[in-house]
DNA sequence: CTGAAAGCGCTTACAG
DNA sequence: CTGAAAGCGCTTACAG
């Protein structure tokens, strides 16, 4: 049962070593080496039934083909919408995919990234979290290929893709005003990231060029409060927000504190009160009907990223930022979209 | 930027390679290398930054400090109750996790399996499906530590580490027929593996035990059947048996068919219809209020499998059957059990 | 056109 | 107690 070696192939082949790798790896013409001698030692390995050894390929070139994805948590939805098309689209260039989570821990992340790098993984796709900017800015400085998506730090010169956050909610906010909503509530969460920035401020754009004020209509919670506390911040802002129509929620987190909150306030979704959300993991098929979504495509950001990352493979790290930003579907989920609005 | 090597190491130190190695391994004493050189060694590598390469060390030593983890699907919440604990536990051993998935995929199994060992895995836990016996076999023959988890194939002699089906189903009867039910459905799929077979066995002599006859009571859906279909054949088995009390559902995949069903029929649970589900992959918190779930403990099972595996790869793989059943518990979701049944 | 040789970074008998 | 040497399986200048 041991395995045959490139020797082995040599020796069988009556060749030497050079020889064999040389044609294996497509390299038979350049090297000159004869047709018919190339497709001998083809026949050979296939017969023998030979495969490289990846390790000590990687040892020798000092590449592993392999990529590795680092995720915030990887039994999330998130990530299960994105490991498979990555795989797929990896493995068309020839790479495999080694998945690792920081599962909301910087140390975590950290100790994640000095592994990967040791394996000799050959190019990174991160969805960044706070703590891991230093470790980020390190790669780089280390020339290695990086691509972050659904996040980025305005301070690090890296590709990223992310969909693009303010043209998501810009439209989720036309489709609520078109409809005839003008008491329209924003909840976010008091997280110090360009998302959650950008989804603000086109809320408040989308209010005040429509006319509308938004002085007593954002709520943003505390990132650290636990899930009973939020539901408990929401349904008073729902209860004591005068004439309160529809509520955006920013993330898909808050949309389903929301979601509580209006079941146990008994309103009913959407004629009590719309509801829309701006899903950051393409998890819409988890809301009830009735509730608009702004779906993060995230087949196409991820199929984007993997994209980038090759560029960087095969041309170097050029360290150019490119920055791609993936506009965002509007989703009404199930047959029941709510309607004009009667009384504005 | 470059990594500091082993040879550094020894240069630094002026001292052969060979000397660093034997200390850095914990084998100063058995070489008898004074402690005075043994800490001065250690203290320039821990200076230097020095990680040993693990490439080299695997090409060298045949071993990769790595474990293969294949799971049917990556996205599904068995995986991620699994996964975390897997990985915490194999890094207690000093072992790092890959994950795969078949993805129900015949073919990806095998090239799963062939890439593994390619990348010299130390070991495997799989959760196997139908189409993976002759690649387990392989691997088996090959004197791989191997470990099935969830399910097994009677043919072979491999360890494997499951919830003792037969008493699950055996447990969740018993609940029913103690509050008075007695007209129970049995939901199963038309699926060859034991774990089924143990379930309807269990039904079958718990109600006999009680004096019940089962005839009209099972219903075989075929593993084909798309989910559409699989509801309809639910639905009008539940309106055509008289006197349905309760239905058990085998997998949590009927149990899911079986909630539409009943939603779709304007039945109420637990007053009009009791209904309890065999969770083979701990996604309870999924069901309802009302429902009662027979629910595998994963954290116990990967834990299990996992100990398994690191006697094979402490040991060797001795070839000897190590079968596992670890008992599930009974967990009634929610507040609101179902009291007792009033007219039975 | 083809082969001998070095070397990737380690470990481990073997010889002092 | 410690070092020189071989070798894991490959790739790639270098020399014919």
């Amino acid at each position: 049962m041991k395995r045959v070696s490139l020797k082995d192939i040599a020796r069988i082949a009556g060749v030497s070593p050079s020889t064999v790798s040389f044609v294996l790896n497509g390299k038979a013409k350049q090297m000159r080496i004869s047709e018919a001698l190339a497709s001998k030692i083809m026949e050979v390995a296939k017969k023998e039934g030979y495969h490289p050894n990846p390790v000590a390929v990687s040892l020798r070139t000092g590449k592993s083909q392999i990529l590795g994805l680092i995720v915030e948590t990887i039994s999330g939805n998130f990530f299960a919408s994105l490991s498979r098309i990555i795989e797929d689209e990896a493995a068309r260039f020839g790479y495999k995919v080694v998945y690792t989570s920081t599962e909301n821990n910087r140390q975590k992340g950290k100790e994640l990234i000095g592994m990967l790098s040791q394996r000799q993984v050959d190019g990174y796709i991160i969805t960044p979290t706070p703590g891991m900017e230093q470790d980020i800015k390190e790669l780089i400085a280390d020339n290695k290929p990086v691509v972050l998506m659904d996040s980025y730090f305005p301070g690090i010169d890296v590709p990223h893709v992310l969909v693009n956050n303010y043209e998501g909610v810009l439209k989720g906010m036309a489709h609520l005003i078109e409809k005839g909503y003008r008491r329209v509530g924003f909840v976010t969460v008091d997280l110090n990231l360009v998302q959650m920035e950008e989804r603000l401020k086109a809320f408040q754009d989308s209010m005040h060029k429509a006319g509308l004020p938004t002085d007593d209509l954002v709520l943003s919670i505390k990132y650290e409060e636990d899930k009973e506390q939020g539901i408990h911040q929401v349904t008073s802002f729902i209860q004591n927000t005068p004439d309160l129509e529809a509520v955006f929620f920013a993330t898909n987190y808050l949309g389903l504190l929301g979601l509580e909150s209006i079941h146990r306030l008994g309103l009913k979704l959407p004629d009590d009160l719309a509801m829309i959300v701006f899903d950051d993991h393409d998890v819409f098929r988890l809301y009830p009907p009735g509730i608009t979504c702004i779906r993060q495509p995230a087949e196409e950001i991820a199929k984007t990223a993997l994209e980038l990352l090759m560029e960087q493979l095969g041309k170097g790290n050029n360290g150019g930022e490119s920055k791609i930003e993936i506009s965002p579907g509007l989703v009404v989920r199930g047959t029941t979209e709510y309607g004009q609005k009667v009384n504005k």
